[in-house]
DNA sequence: ATGAAAGCGCTAACAC
DNA sequence: GTGTTAGCGCTTTCAT
């Protein structure tokens, strides 16, 4: 910094305070709304908030205070999704219509990314995180319960979780997959999915699916877990992969509807018919499935809801009021004529 | 806050100091890594930060020091989009690298909105903020300056920005993929793009396309722009009003590959040939026309590039290093087989 | 309805 | 290599 700048800042409240001709005390209650003033000293010192471009400084509030910010932590694996994208955006609006500021990380499946970004938002004292997944280290659960901080996790439902969960049922939306599946008469049934990192988000759908399976007799005769995001070119060529390993394979169980576009897309440049030759399935209900000429057999997945209830929850724990401890947000398998 | 609970954080540097039996200013010198402490110190300084599990209070410290914090605000226009995404992750990415936080804004196209985003923001006295797009509120710029606080707008090339801009020449965009349009024989040609708000990022980029018709001497014959997010489903029916109101058009120009695709698919089902019954081009260079049995013609556009590009010019700035005002991100043509 | 004083946890500046 | 002092801008507490 050099020395002839001025204070970053502007003005601080003393001199709002000396020019409305009032103490900071006074000039303070008038701009958090509290009471303890006439409406005429409300009006002097707003004015000169205005005149000053008075902008509050909420290090020094926060700091000085209660040493709780209004900032709220939220760390999803990745922000290219457009499922994630849609939690995140849910959760930011919801969390800033409370008035909360959202600071965002992306481990990417990493327990390890998401410590290390949790120690240094740590460090700004905020009012709550919210972490995705149930895979933490060690030293994240060390330091959230030393910190005693409210959190969130969203994403898989966790029975058990650090504070408080918000998510999707991953285990049984694979099981009523896979029972969907066998009920259309498939029995060659491969999985293909993308992890980019060992935490495996993914995973559970999976062991849902499988025990649909093995419920019924059936084994999942292929699973392809491609290292690498889930996407559409990730769906075309893990499809290209799993079928030039297996030829008897009639239907495919994907990650994600990306997965599985990208996996009709790959069947279909094959000439393969849907579902005669091949049945194809995804997940997350998204919408580039609405304007394909088959209707996508898939799950379809509440994410607004999913970050609504998540911030909600959160503000709720925040503000020690009474919340639940496990919440699921709704998915629904919707029937296309792809399977 | 009940009076029973511990102070929220944990230990001070005090009590970190006298467990390890020196002065809080030498502890602060261990934890901050600066010089002047043997070594023998530190090892004891660190022990005892690991024992207490010691979180240092970054609130007390950027406002006790240069009251400004390593935070750094970022608004886009949604979080849902996976061009923006891909921005917001590089950006992220590269600020947390030189130890930034990232806190977040959406404010989907409407500069009020960004407006009382930035006002929040400022209030923590961020280290500089990342803007989307032209357009902001005369309060907007009047604050910036105020605060003098480095300013990086993205997204829209701005040769007189606030303070540094890097961005895509979406007039170029729009004039080049309109020549190629012209120059492949199509005369009737249409645009469909969409959104949500007054702000419109897409328009400068039918401007390009519409001057390079102009330039020929071809007028557009239909512009249609939804007041709705860009996407798949608005693509399709996007087409499809275009299309029913003017039966001559024999080309699309979209706001973006989402809305071709989804227009695509709309001809497609009409029993339509592409490029012979119509012709059809997109923007962004997305993952999902990879899969399509058509080549998708696109512009693809280096999002990852511009979000890192965003980052470090802002990184300098905070720095006092010098730094180009005006950066441009790459944009390509790619010819499909859809024109 | 308003004000005065104290202090939050840290670091810059200056001693030693 | 280490310690002391002062102060950042605000809010809390307690007077008036």
């Amino acid at each position: 910094m050099t020395g002839t700048s001025p204070r970053r800042g502007g003005s601080t409240l003393a001199e709002v305070a000396k020019a409305a001709g009032v103490s900071k005390m006074t000039a303070s209650r008038v701009l958090r709304d509290a009471s303890g003033f006439s409406s005429e000293t409300r009006d002097r010192v707003l004015r000169e908030v205005e005149r000053l471009g008075y902008v509050p400084n909420r290090l020094a509030a926060a700091f000085g205070s209660d040493q709780t910010s209004t900032l709220v932590g939220v760390c999803v694996p990745r922000l290219t999704s457009s499922l994630f994208g849609s939690v995140l955006d849910s959760i930011d609006h919801t969390l800033s219509k409370f008035g909360y500021q959202t600071m965002i990380g992306a481990h990417e499946q990493s327990p390890q990314a998401e410590e290390s970004w949790l120690r240094a938002i740590l460090a700004w004292r905020p009012a709550g995180v919210i972490l995705s997944g149930r895979k933490h280290t060690p030293g994240t659960v060390e330091i959230l319960r030393a910190q005693s901080i409210p959190v969130v996790e969203i994403w898989n439902l966790n029975t058990s979780p650090l504070d408080v969960s918000v998510g999707f049922n991953h285990f049984d939306c694979g099981y009523e997959m896979g029972r969907f599946m066998l009920g259309r008469g498939h029995s060659n049934i491969a999985y293909v999915g993308a992890e980019s990192n060992a935490a495996g988000m993914g995973e559970v759908r999976y062991q849902g699916f499988e025990n649909a399976l093995a419920d019924a007799g059936v084994e999942c005769v292929a699973k392809e877990v491609l290292v690498d995001r889930p996407g559409f070119y990730a769906g075309f060529y893990g499809t290209e992969t799993v079928l030039s390993r297996n030829a008897e394979i009639d239907s495919i169980y994907y990650h994600d509807d990306t997965m599985a576009v990208g996996g009709l897309f790959y069947c279909k440049s094959k000439g393969m018919r849907i579902p005669d030759d091949i049945a194809i399935a995804g997940w997350g209900g998204m919408e580039v499935a609405s304007v394909l000429p088959e209707r996508l057999t898939t799950t379809s997945v509440t994410t607004q809801a999913l970050g609504k209830s998540a911030a909600e929850a959160l503000v709720a724990r925040i503000r020690e009021e009474p919340v639940e401890d496990v919440l699921v947000a709704s998915t629904r398998l919707v029937p296309g004529n792809t399977v």
